[in-house]
DNA sequence: TCATATTAGCGTATTTTATACGCTAATATA
DNA sequence: TATATTAGCGTATAAAATACGCTAATATGA
């Protein structure tokens, strides 16, 4: 057996900010060769006795200090020529943060830190494109089957803050009335009693995403849709 | 860089006969050490130039002679402990085959190759349950929203093999008038000027499915649902 | 302090889609 | 030629999705 086959994880996070309506990513500035300066997405080699999730995990607070909230694994990449220096596959990772946490990013390590809009993003660095392009198809696509749009929230938001995610992320204009009666069927939001009130307009209340909930009326067989 | 990591690939290949109304996975009986005879998914190593989407081609095609139909990737397996000889890494790869196909099987190679029902399943090498058991997962859920169902029947087939072989996959009755028409409605299949008798019984139009057709609308954004 | 701008909150009518349901047609076989 | 078997199809009802516009509560500026 001659193989000899490098192994990394990459990690695709999203963050949200309601303000701006804006999906960010998480990408850093490469310190050495090859593509030396050059943006990509954080990650880097498994440690011979670390799980994938482990590695993510490392990597993500090594390059970026942050703390990520959902991850799941989507997809790996394995074409021979996809790293100049050897035969590097990657696993690639799925990964949403909360906006609380999107704030205090590029805060620790020596590399250079950053979100991007995804509508303003740079050429990346290996098929770093390639990863990418399929991670912002998964979450738009994921957001309409599982309630994932919540790990891009606070735990408490008011109600407009999940309908501008939505109308962001499925790019058209969505019926706030519609949309409103069917989250609210689903019965997967518990309403606090707690207002929130962010410059003029109306006072919102606020509401908070049940997990356990969900997760039961998930093993009853009651599908998220939206 | 200590990283000592192999990377395989696993195959789950799921095929369907109609007359049983039953789905089979194709395993393989293991010729050497570990699990030593017994029965675990066809898979190995990946070649060093190799992508991995020719290295699960290549070992199908050594193990079991068989012409996949349909192959995506499934998930990948990374826990250090799942090998017991040293760290091993696997993609796993998801596949269909024909009817017409899954007749010749077991005709080749070496090992023991046989179909099992996934009803009756041994006990599986590695953590081939688990893989297996995503990949059941996988069938089941896809099924629903796109046509990949088409794959595990011939090219011209009888409306009834459809109708069966959802029945059997979703696991419950399914209302005959009903999904024709929705079927039919989506306007992916051509009827045919053909008819088949098998047995007793009124003789069966043939339908085509028609892939231009289905990514066309696809590309419409219309959207394949059961 | 009051007029204006801004965001939140909600109901009903209409259209579309899903579901429920049972008979006739064409063949093989006994 | 009678019987068993599979194929093929329509209509009525229920459920879900969509379309649509006003009032409430606050901030802000005149």
């Amino acid at each position: 057996m001659k193989q000899s086959i490098k192994l990394t994880v990459d990690a695709v996070v999203f963050g949200y900010e309601a303000k701006t309506e804006t999906i960010s990513v998480l990408l850093v500035k490469r310190k050495y060769k090859p593509f030396q300066g050059k943006w990509a997405l954080p990650g880097g080699f498994v440690l011979q006795e670390e799980s994938l999730e482990d590695a993510v995990e490392r990597e993500l607070n090594e390059e970026t200090g942050l703390q990520i909230n959902y991850l799941e694994q989507l997809y790996t990449f394995g074409q021979p020529e996809r790293d100049p220096r050897s035969r590097v596959v990657s696993v690639a990772y799925f990964g949403l943060i909360k906006p609380s946490n999107f704030k205090i990013a590029a805060a620790t390590d020596a590399e250079d830190v950053q979100w991007f809009k995804t509508t303003e993003l740079p050429k990346l660095s290996f098929d770093h494109d390639k990863i990418l392009k399929l991670a912002i198809a998964r979450l738009k696509g994921k957001i309409t089957y599982e309630p994932i749009g919540f790990q891009l929230l606070d735990n408490k938001f008011p109600f407009s803050d999940l309908e501008k995610l939505y109308t962001t992320l499925l790019g058209r204009t969505i019926d706030r009335r519609n949309f409103r009666k069917k989250i609210l069927s689903l019965n997967i939001l518990d309403e606090l009693d707690e207002k929130i009130s962010r410059g003029s307009g109306r006072p919102a209340n606020l509401f908070k995403f049940n997990k356990e909930r969900y997760f039961q009326l998930k093993n009853e067989g009651i599908i998220f849709e939206i």
